[in-house]
DNA sequence: GTCTATAAGATGATAGAC
DNA sequence: GTCTATCATCTTATAGAC
């Protein structure tokens, strides 16, 4: 792994616990056994880090959804598919959607990397969004928005409390609505 | 105003707008007109501060609440009124629940500050299932899990978005369980 | 209650050696 | 690519005068 992939890696990890601000190039270079002036090297600006961070999490998130849907896949699989992502951060790392996270914090955020966590959301509705009109859903677009909503407001919750009762709530309440 | 008040008050706005650690006493002291030091006098440490935010916040909220159902208002009435005061906030002022974005940084901020917003959606949740059940709702608990959460998700989303249509829809989802 | 003054430490960032 | 060295700035926080 090289070393830009370290320090995203490491970043992803460390926003998705305690936010933007709270995550600085020492902690980071710090875990990497390295000094915080080598970080410059790869990310000149925090904001070029941090914009690196969502496009990469991003294009990782559409990765496995396509690995977890591909050949012919029914929307309804595919929908739970996109769920699990969500349930195996929470379960198996006790972390949040990052866009969860830098969402709650964007008018703080440099400009370009609120525009990323834009563009995750919007791509992700709209991802849903043709799920649910595959299966016919009348007002399929704000099924796809109440879901991810829905997601990122108990993966939230549920980290605070270190209890998924809530995540498995919500599962519990979109899965309904797809029988 | 005291100059309490006064700080809670800056303090909230700008922390539901960037989060808390993006807060300084120094920004809040001079939308005040007066010194960073002026404000340790009030609350000794950040911590401090972060505490009494936190407990007037749902102090508030609760107050908003009684307020906007008192007398005898049915279940339906009272939950629409829960939606609503997340309505206000969104639209008047374009913030956030203080909450959601604390929640959203939890596992960085002082553990006090945690508990605080831990106990805020813990007594939501009763106060919404309450109201579920007393509509005779099955897994009334479950339905006050989705219906905050679904709320605290929605908010972050419109926020990043300036756009309010996927509040609009999850108000949707809770109301259509609701008839 | 608010001020000045000050402290110790963190932060993002850069220049230049290796 | 990573290092040392350095920087200006910001951060929380305290002591003591007014």
């Amino acid at each position: 792994m090289d070393s830009a992939t370290q320090i995203l890696e490491i970043a992803e990890r460390r926003m998705r616990q305690v936010g933007y601000n709270a995550v600085s190039y020492r902690d980071i270079a710090a875990e990497m056994g390295v000094k915080s002036a080598s970080l410059h090297y790869h990310f000149p600006k925090k904001e070029d880090l941090g914009v690196a961070l969502v496009r990469r999490y991003a294009n990782n998130f559409r990765a496995h959804l396509a690995a977890s849907t591909n050949g012919e896949v029914d929307p309804q699989t595919a929908i739970a598919a996109f769920v699990d992502i969500c349930r195996h951060a929470l379960t198996e790392q006790h972390l949040v959607c990052l866009c969860a996270v830098l969402g709650a914090e964007a008018p703080g955020l440099p400009h370009p990397v609120t525009i990323e966590v834009k563009n995750f959301f919007n791509d992700n509705i709209a991802w849903l969004a043709a799920r649910y009109e595959a299966l016919g859903f009348k007002g399929a677009i704000d099924h796809a928005r109440t879901t991810l909503a829905l997601l990122e407001g108990a993966m939230i919750i549920s980290v605070v409390n270190d209890d998924i009762t809530i995540f498995n709530a919500a599962v519990k309440s979109i899965q309904e609505k797809l029988t």
